[in-house]
DNA sequence: AAAAAAC
């Protein structure tokens, strides 16, 4: 039986220097285009598999030794300090253990990382770029983009947590504090952005990548991507490999597909280590799918009103999924209308409205939001305990189901081992097909609950154990 | 034909 894990057993000599080169400001065209992502049933990611151990493929005589403790690898005191008493770290979670090592021991190879939702994959990167930061340096050194704006924010945060202790200056493109001026200069050591701010600063020569020794692609797939950011991604890792060559390249994803990870394994070159985390600690197994049948549109929001909003007063938080921006925005209007307090986010939005809107909802200000797929990924409340998809995920075609995007909405639920639920509504036949081929390609039981029988929800959410009772 | 970044 395949699985992601067998299928790194022996992986298939990467062309080398297969990026194009590009010159500063990744103005360059790509001439190496990754595959036409193509979700299917051949990713194994979770079939049932015997094997309960990570999966680690490491590249020539380095010698790897999972690490039991912190104090097993080579980190400053500093950084230990941010880990036991900033974080409160007791010891490295099993990617920790086994990736860290790999990151942190010359010389400094570039990886391709896998693990689930929760499973301390940005502990890793931020460590990773903690560690590898020259403080008498104080200039760009390391480098962590992201999707969204939202994961910017949060992966800023992690690492200055991380970092408390140690001298060590970190930004991100989310800063409202910068702007554009013929001397601006990005002095600090470690700067986290999304793509667009990036090329812009590179381009200005805000910010110089010379110095840049290791760059981080956080949702790395999504990163890597045919049809988003996988031009922008290359362009810049070849800009930046070819000011500095030992460039270390860490991808960080849960979800890479058949597709983009054989892109991604030509990406990092065949020097790289790879680390795969088995499917046992898939956030998909605590969190409890049911779908609903709405006969018509409208009883989306009939099941909205009816059913989940007076029912969420009892729970957690809950993220409502949609497809587009516009039903994002009618939906949150026609919810406040009817006098359902709940806030919405999409990439349409003014930068300080994201903002608050996310501040408000983890805070805990705000129990229900309303979001396009801008908060699809890494997006990290604890308090999340529902995530209903008013819109079922779907690629570009509108009729292939987007598999990695389901995983990762529901994964919003059930951080770190905590209760999960997720409600999938369904209109017509192409959502009802969507969702077939979901739960065949999860091979995971997502029963129906009829959309007008009220007792059945609350039952349901007291199985998933989101209630008392 | 969408969403994600951004000037």
């Amino acid at each position: 039986m395949a699985s992601w894990a067998d299928s790194v057993d022996s992986p298939r000599a990467p062309e080398e220097n297969d990026t194009p080169a590009t010159p500063p400001g990744f103005e360059a065209t790509s001439t190496s285009e990754p595959p036409q992502s193509e979700a299917g049933p051949s990713n194994g990611a979770l079939e049932d598999g015997q094997q309960d151990d990570i999966k680690t493929v490491s590249a020539g005589d380095t010698p790897y030794t999972s690490a039991t403790s912190f104090d097993d690898l080579p980190l400053s005191e500093e950084l230990k300090k941010g880990i036991y008493t900033e974080m409160k770290f007791d010891k490295p979670s099993r990617i920790q253990a086994k990736s860290l090592p790999m990151i942190l021991t010359p010389p400094y190879r570039s990886l391709i990382a896998q693990a689930h939702n929760g499973s301390g994959k940005t502990t890793c990167f931020a460590l990773a770029m903690l560690s590898r930061v020259d403080p008498s340096l104080q200039c760009p050194q390391a480098l962590c983009v992201c999707p969204t704006r939202e994961l910017v924010v949060q992966n800023l945060h992690v690492v200055q947590r991380m970092g408390k202790f140690a001298s060590i200056t970190a930004t991100s493109t989310a800063r409202t504090d910068f702007h554009l001026s013929r001397n601006a200069r990005v002095t600090e050591q470690i700067v986290i952005g999304a793509h667009g701010t990036l090329k812009n600063w590179v381009s200005k020569r805000v910010l110089n990548t010379e110095r840049v020794a290791i760059l981080v692609f956080d949702e790395a797939d999504e990163m890597l991507k045919a049809d988003g950011f996988a031009s922008d991604s290359t362009r810049m890792i070849s800009s930046i490999r070819r000011q500095n060559p030992q460039l270390q390249l860490l991808l960080f994803s849960a979800t890479f597909n058949d597709d983009v990870k054989a892109f991604a394994q030509k990406v990092v070159g065949q020097d790289a280590n790879q680390v795969y985390v088995p499917r046992q600690e898939l956030s998909l197994d605590v969190i409890k799918q049911y779908w609903v049948n709405c006969p018509t549109a409208q009883h989306k929001t009939k099941v909205l009103k009816d059913m989940i909003f007076p029912l969420c007063e009892k729970l957690g938080q809950t993220i409502i999924f949609v497809r587009m921006r516009e039903t994002a925005r009618a939906l949150h209007a026609a919810m406040e209308t009817d006098g359902h307090r709940c806030t919405s986010i999409q990439g349409d939005m003014e930068k300080d409205a994201r903002d608050r809107v996310v501040a408000e909802f983890r805070d805990g200000a705000t129990k229900i939001l309303i979001s396009t797929d801008v908060l699809a990924r890494g997006f990290d409340v604890t308090q999340v305990t529902l995530v209903v998809n008013y819109d079922m995920p779907v690629e570009r075609d509108l009729r292939t189901p987007a598999f990695e995007t389901y995983l990762h909405r529901i994964g919003r639920s059930g951080r770190f081992g905590r209760k999960g639920a997720a409600f999938n509504f369904v209109c017509g036949d192409m959502e009802k097909r969507i969702l077939e081929e979901i739960h065949k390609y999860f091979n995971h039981e997502i029963p129906e609950v009829k959309h007008d029988d009220e007792d059945r929800f609350v039952e349901v959410l007291q199985e998933a154990g989101l209630t008392e009772g």
